[in-house]
DNA sequence: GATGAATGAGTGTTCATTCAT
DNA sequence: GATGAATGAACACTCATTCAT
């Protein structure tokens, strides 16, 4: 995330009232960074629980319903509160939703940035491959607010999508950069276009929220393999 | 269409009140069939074109924002007339989407076949070509209500997806077919599993409609044969 | 009202949603105008029946306990109806007030221009008389627009002040005029400076809606009588 | 005040619970009284402080916006706590109207009565002009409280207004002393009737806190002697 | 065929109030 | 003494739906 954007969300956007109420919201812009606190002690504080548990609900119910099938009622039995406490920690469901959208994309392009980073060098082609799988592993299986984004984003009203163009760019620009990177080395053909191919790939890959389900372990493994070799090796008997 | 489904739609949900009021659905299953009405004067009667109109309109709004942020409201102001206009066309919003759903899957269906039937004696890599365009312009050309079909689809409750289940199986084996006649043929490599591929092709088919803005005419096409490609060719280089 | 601001009201605010919803506000400017149908048969039409209701609901809650104490449910009882109903009329809450405080205005500014028109040649003392009856007629007998107006305006939040400064503007200033021409005619002492005096007695006549209960036919003509001789004449035994 | 109620508030309400928990209401009747502590030191407690800045800080929210537009986090905050905290020292919203309405009504009775004793022999006409002065004063100058009152009451429900009637009615028969008295020694005409001389005098006084910005020192002075001179002489040129 | 007017259930949101800490 | 977190009732407002005209 460093270069996409390091932070957002500290009362970026007008806050009109009850600025008094709430408190402040524990998103640090690091998405898996361990324990901000000091002392393992007092672990997560009770305010901190809830309000993760509400964009959990959140993020659960608007992949599966979509956002304005999604009540705050629902949200609040699901994560079991009274509807009229989520705005202790909410000004509004457009918060909601823009906090579950952002934690969303920040956990996949976290994912798929450190697993490449911990790769270390290897070829272009496993580099692929490897984002690939982080893609689908964070689309599939570790993240709700992954999912959830990548469902709902296309159909929300315009000014819900404008404050998360700058990380959606930075996240396209860092496939493109990947594929970028292969063609130059050789590992893909010299006359494919980069652009429309993140699309293809992203298109193939966001798509399986619609279809798969997750069984076993290694699902999002074999599918992720299976998906490698044929954006590489295409159909065609050679 | 002919051997998917010859007809569904007429009454096969129960419908509460006023079956006598309203006029029969015209939706009779086969959509280039011929003036239904005995004297061909009179061309459309001014009731289907009002139900056609309500149908265009839903499915542009469908698309756009999704089932459930779309009120009959916006649907009657985008075709002229007010809302409670609607009810004399349609039951309910959801039979609306009901016919949406249809109609939308019914257009690519139909595309694709007529397109693959005429096409004749031909590849099969080159039938799949062809319906790799086809199933594309339906979606990104000619068809909202195609479109509105494959971006709502996911996010609607069970009990509005139920009766369109049997087409959408239909659709996706007669991709299977295709897939599989190649690979009998020797056009695929034999290792490649048919129904993955099918959920990857059109994985990467349907996802154009979050990303593809139509500008010139051929740009579908262009997009259709830049798709086969990678599919068939994959991005190694050789 | 002919000077002080012919016509407002009529989609001068933004109008964010719903334009194609309910019907053209029927207040035309002139508050006392007669029938505007040319023919008086269909009377005033259902809609604009039930507008009126509501807004006469409303001036009467708002009077007695305040805009913010006074709830939607609550106007839509006494309109016999139900409180969605109130938005096939109104966008809002605040529209209602906004036409509850303008009719009200209007109300007493016509009632005392008018009696002093219909005067003729008179003293200028008995214009200043004319117009305390007028007042009070207006704000005790015949209106509860104007009762609800005096007494909640100032406690109003600015934005909805606002729109009304410039018709409240215009009233003070009429009885501005009303008393320098009194000073000028030699009828008021010369020492007396017009911006006070107007204060003190609009606030004299103003505050009786706290607590002059209308009882009988002639209640209202007497406080006016007995108002304007503590005005003119002074308590002081000469 | 003496006569007219020695001390309320005191628990004269049921009061359903948590009535051991709070401190006791420091409001012991009389305002000026030397310290009820036992040893001098500690001054104010900081129980009693917070409660002071509690009722200064809901007076003024309900002087501006009335009661029920005021919220007790509009309270708190202007008196810099969290809104809970305040259910330490009142038991409900309406016990702090409760409160400020008796203080704002104690301090413009004590305040006049004080001008007026304090005055000695005078002259029946100095007696109320110095309780037009000491009421201006009382209301636009010292007392959050007082101007609350007056501003508020009369839109209160039922409920709210009952406990406060006594007092109020005593304050009423102060100034209708005060008229009757100089009637009596002649110095006001005998045509005049006492009480709605009185609703006029105050309905004059009261009015003044929908315009009068204080600005400079002696502006309420100045507003004082001129509203006497109004009611003692009237305007006629004589 | 279509509309104007209304309804009732539900939505996001607010707010006085509670209470363990 | 004060707070953080929560609650439940109510609020303004929306929307699919109804139905007389």
């Amino acid at each position: 995330m460093t270069a996409a954007r390091s932070s957002r969300r500290a009362g970026d956007r007008p806050r009109t009232r009850s600025a008094e109420r709430r408190p402040k919201s524990p998103s640090n812009g690091r998405a898996g960074s361990p324990r901000p606190d000091k002392h393992a002690a007092a672990a997560t504080p009770k305010s901190e629980r809830s309000r993760d548990l509400i964009l959990q609900s959140a993020a659960q119910l608007f992949r599966r319903q979509g956002f304005s099938a999604t009540t705050l009622r629902q949200i609040a039995a699901r994560a079991k509160i009274k509807a009229g406490s989520i705005y202790y920690h909410f000004d509004s469901k457009d918060e909601i939703l823009d906090e579950v959208l952002d934690r969303g994309l920040r956990h996949v392009f976290e994912t798929v940035k450190t697993a490449i980073e911990r790769a270390g060098k290897v070829s272009h082609r496993r580099r692929v491959g490897l984002a690939i799988e982080a893609h689908l592993v964070a689309l599939l299986e570790t993240s709700d607010f992954t999912s959830a984004n990548i469902r709902i984003y296309g159909q929300l009203p315009e000014h819900l999508k404008t404050p998360h163009r700058p990380l959606r760019r930075a996240y396209a620009e860092y496939w493109d950069r990947l594929f970028l990177n292969a063609r130059r080395a050789g590992e893909i053909r010299a006359d494919i276009e980069i652009v429309p191919l993140r699309m293809f790939v992203l298109g193939a890959l966001n798509w399986t929220i619609e279809w798969f389900r997750l069984e076993n372990r290694d699902a999002v493994l074999e599918l992720a393999r299976r998906t490698e070799m044929l954006i590489f090796e295409g159909v065609r008997k050679p």
